[in-house]
DNA sequence: TTGACAATTGAATGATTGTTCAATTATACT
DNA sequence: AGTATAATTGAACAATCATTCAATTGTCAA
């Protein structure tokens, strides 16, 4: 229960709020998967990516032109993706079509659009007061 | 309309699939902002912050108590957090006081927290085919 | 089997970023 | 004024990562 005293360069000012919320909190390796899933979408060409195969299945060919960069680029993309198990494909011949296949990720996307809209109409009103950048 | 063809090294394949997905994508910025948003939560140490200021407001030699981290790297993740808007500070005497200033943090970690759990399941049952890594 | 095209892969590169360290600011107390 | 502590900040460093380029694999058709 002794945690290294050498990692915090301060001492305890509020120990009961401190062991309380260590109480609350999900265990360590918790944070590492839920940072790992939000940095797959935390990219713009993923996050591209995903919402066009959440409107319709596509081969490489067809997302590179929907994003308009390489062949290449994608594919190294899509493979990041399909060891994150969020999309699966199919061959068809020669091509590749992929398929989102998480469910989760488009509740994401909602809530994200959600926090944009949001945002924007609070930049106007509050015109980023206490900060100087 | 006519987008740049150097870009992208190849045919359109299905060009009305493509014209299709095209006219339901958001604007090319939407994905920056989005992509911004999930890479501000794509960070262990931020997830950590951000779970720790959901349940109690707290300031920043709790949170390095919290998170076992010394104070300027906290403090260096909470500047970050605070130019994006998702928490707000408030000083008292000597201490800093944060606080979560966005609740659609929340909801994500709530999406994020149930792929984890189902992400756990569909692991033991698929057992990672189709990937050689 | 040869050529053409879709897709993947590996190495290299440039850019981004989280942490550390040292210095500085802000506040409280004597 | 002087000291102590909380917090912030800037520079430096190491690590991560997205894209590019070149080479390769897989599939189809002649």
């Amino acid at each position: 229960m002794a945690r290294n005293e050498f990692s915090c360069d301060c001492n305890v000012i509020h120990q009961d709020k401190v062991n309380d919320v260590l109480g609350k909190m999900p265990s360590e390796d918790v944070f590492y998967r839920l940072a790992d899933l939000f940095k797959l979408i935390g990219d713009p060409t993923r996050c591209h990516i995903l919402f066009a195969l959440d409107q319709d299945e596509m081969c490489v060919c067809d997302l590179a032109n929907v994003l308009n960069m390489t062949k290449s680029s994608i594919s190294h993309q899509l493979a990041v993706l399909r060891k994150s198990g969020v999309v699966k494909c199919r061959r068809s011949g020669k091509e590749v079509y992929y398929t989102l296949d998480d469910n989760h990720i488009e509740k994401l996307f909602e809530v994200g659009l959600e926090h944009i809209n949001h945002q924007r109409l609070e930049g106007e009103r509050y015109d980023f007061r206490n900060e100087k950048n």
